[in-house]
DNA sequence: CGACGCTTTGATCCTCGTCAAATGGTGTGG
DNA sequence: CCACACCATTTGACGAGGATCAAAGCGTCG
């Protein structure tokens, strides 16, 4: 599997050097995604799991006649590692920009699993956090305006990609349109291009092509009344 | 562990004999809880685990200066599973009505899994569902209008408690109020109070004091296009 | 009987959605 | 190199769904 999990799974849980080296040999192949690539799409039984590597991946679920974005993932992350045990997928999976992954068969995960216990509980972990995400949005949907949504959803993204080294110099690269944004936080687009410009005008936001860069990330994580708490996050890492 | 659960599991995944005697024999207490008592709070470190025998729980955060309820759970459900690995709680746990919950302590369960690690699989897979229905309701909240949040929230429900048998002749006990249900559904009470008005004219809900019943389910699912994929109920248990 | 909590109703306000069109950048083909 | 198409962003105007505020029913319980 890939460095960027490895390194994360090893900041976050700690590994033994035997379960390293055993997580580095699972077979697994690499895959190039193109912008707005499907990986899997609902009804789909899985076999494999992905692990971004770089890029951005989202899922999503065709509402009525709406598109809403369950949870933007980025590298380190395995955002259909559920379907080791629920197979059948309820949403896509879709890249966006370009992206690479690496694809592991279920079985070679679940042999994995048999000759390292020990990792079971890591990987659950994983699945664990990603729910608490979830819940997170749940509480951001259902009881914050568009402000606070939006907002969080760039303290949130601070943070994750934080972990993984890919914020730098309160900057980040965000291939993703406004409508994007909006169909995370539940919002029209229109609502959502005026919600990002009152960010600028407060200078919370800087959103050009695309880059996203959070000039003051301490004023806009108590604008936008966030805590990283649930993302279980210990500390910052490199 | 009580009877609930395992008769859940047990439908659900399958069990060998070995494996329902060693859920029987898991060491826990049976606590009664009044209404509206709390079980855990935001915050707390969790050392055992709660299966919900009887009644209801539900989770909540405050959010400003409101309330979300995260999720409602029926008996069967161990709705903080998650803290044998994410041991700090980043909502509240509270009871509704009379409920009776058993305890089990996170090292029982623990040491069950060693003993019998095919049911590790088991536990995970509950907490991957506990995540699916969380997904799904990321979809209620950000893409749906109240009639269809409230009438998705009374679909699901049915389909939850049928699985453990209390959802007979259309109807289950259903100690919340009005402001429980816009609280899930991330509406205000006056508004929740008149989307129910409208499934009440359309004769889809039955709701007085503590029993609600749906005289007519599947034009309710129709209404709300629910879809009960995501709550991976193969069939109709008794 | 009164107090309390939940439900219901009415009136008003406001956040956000919808519709429509303009702006601006980029890439393509003539 | 210009014309054009295409797409995302931006702006304006308007409307609707739902929030808020306030008060009135209503059932239960002490």
């Amino acid at each position: 599997m890939h460095e960027r999990l490895i390194a994360r799974l090893q900041s976050v849980a700690g590994l033994t050097s035997d379960e390293r080296a055993a997580l580095n040999s699972v077979p697994h192949k690499v895959r190039t995604l193109g912008d707005r690539e499907s990986i899997l799409q609902e009804g789909d039984k899985a076999s494999n799991c992905v692990a971004l590597m770089s890029g951005f991946l989202y899922r999503q679920r065709i509402i009525g006649d709406r598109r809403q974005i369950l949870s933007l993932h980025v590298p380190g992350d395995i955002p259909d590692l559920m379907t080791l045990y629920l197979p059948t997928m309820d949403h896509d999976l879709i890249s966006v920009g370009q992206s690479t992954v690496a694809v592991a068969p279920h079985s070679a995960l679940k042999s994995l699993f048999e000759k390292h216990p020990s990792l079971v509980h890591i990987f659950w972990r994983e699945t664990l956090i990603d729910a608490a995400i979830f819940r997170h949005w749940v509480g951001n949907l259902g009881a914050m305006d568009a402000f606070h949504r939006v907002g969080q959803l760039f303290c949130e993204l601070a943070v994750r990609l934080e972990f993984v080294g890919l914020f730098e110099k309160n900057s980040f690269s965000f291939p993703l349109t406004q409508y994007d944004v909006a169909s995370v936080c539940g919002l029209s687009k229109v609502h959502t291009n005026r919600t990002i410009q009152v960010l600028r005008k407060q200078r919370l936001l800087i959103w050009r092509d695309d880059m996203v860069e959070l000039p003051n990330r301490e004023e806009l994580e108590a604008a936008a009344e966030f805590s990283a708490d649930y993302l279980q996050r210990k500390a910052k890492s490199v």
